[in-house]
DNA sequence: ATCCGATGATCAGACGTCTGTCAAATAATT
DNA sequence: AATTATTTGACAGACGTCTGATCATCGGAT
């Protein structure tokens, strides 16, 4: 039995459990769920991209994210429109209230991470943290989509030469 | 957006995606999802503990192991009892065609491992496992259940004199 | 212009997961 | 012994997740 709190997967639900558990408290005022926080911010990230393009950025899959979608409408915080170009395709774009929950939200968000890696010291939290990545980047056989972190970027690519992120962190 | 993929939370969203799927997938055959292995390995590992018991064991609440376990009665691999000495609780066993799928399973569960864990050196891997090991026994604040690998192993009171906590609190 | 394969969405179904609530049984208190 | 508190389990409800099926649309090939 023991061998069970050894393998990979096991120990990954666990910590999933945890993080998960970790971020709906920290945000329990604003009854958000971390996938619902990832589609809110997917759709501010680039106005108007579709339900589909979300699915991929945060490797879910379309059914899922159709029922994410549904409820954040529902909740009045994103619209869904008909992309004009391809009518199969929906966009979404966030309604004012959608980017003010994310403006509030923020600050819960930020503490999450924190919170949730605060057994590891600061070096082990860093090499957490990229073996996790690497672990995902090589991933192949069994993921629903490459983890690329670079969006599509068809849109307009608006690259500015700049740094994107000059806000104090 | 960006920033999402540096989050740990999402991060191991993907990552226990992953898994699961790869384990569903070794695992085909037997139509067996891990949770479903991690209840069975559990009744294997000591026949006649309650269903409360597996709960902790595998960090999963009283809801979803009642569930897990009815279809798995349900699919012949393990039965369920009353336990004489307190009759609330479900005590549960294999039946012979569980501990068979057990065996068959034996091979398919080893590979998911290596299978997952491909991209990271053996290095790697061990620090990688170890950090999440460390994570999860340091996590108190949204833990179900603490981690401690250490069964109750009771099935005998044994209510020792020894002073486990004065509760200071 | 038409047909066909690929793509996007939705629906239905299955499973895991948690929170609450309720009922039964046990344990603790008075 | 009777009342109260705690524990266990089941059930309902909500959400995320995937697969498979179906429908609409698009794009390319004929």
């Amino acid at each position: 039995m023991e061998m069970i709190y050894r393998r990979a997967g096991f120990l990954l639900r666990r910590a999933h459990q945890i993080a998960d558990a970790t971020f709906r408290d920290e945000c329990a005022e604003f009854n958000l769920t971390p996938t619902q926080y990832g589609v809110l911010m997917a759709a501010a990230s680039r106005p108007g991209l579709k339900q589909i393009e979300v699915a991929k950025l945060l490797g879910i899959d379309r059914s899922t994210t159709a029922m994410v979608v549904d409820r954040l409408v529902r909740r009045g915080f994103m619209e869904r429109g008909i992309d004009a170009r391809d009518r199969r395709g929906r966009t979404l774009r966030l309604t004012p209230q959608g980017d003010a929950l994310l403006d509030l939200v923020a600050d819960s968000a930020g503490r999450v991470q924190a919170r949730f890696l605060k057994p590891l010291s600061a070096g082990e939290r860093s090499v957490f943290l990229r073996l996790l990545k690497k672990l995902m980047e090589g991933e192949t056989d069994m993921n629903p989509v490459p983890f690329d972190r670079a969006a599509p970027e068809d849109e307009k690519p608006r690259k500015l030469a700049s740094v994107e992120d000059p806000s104090a962190a």
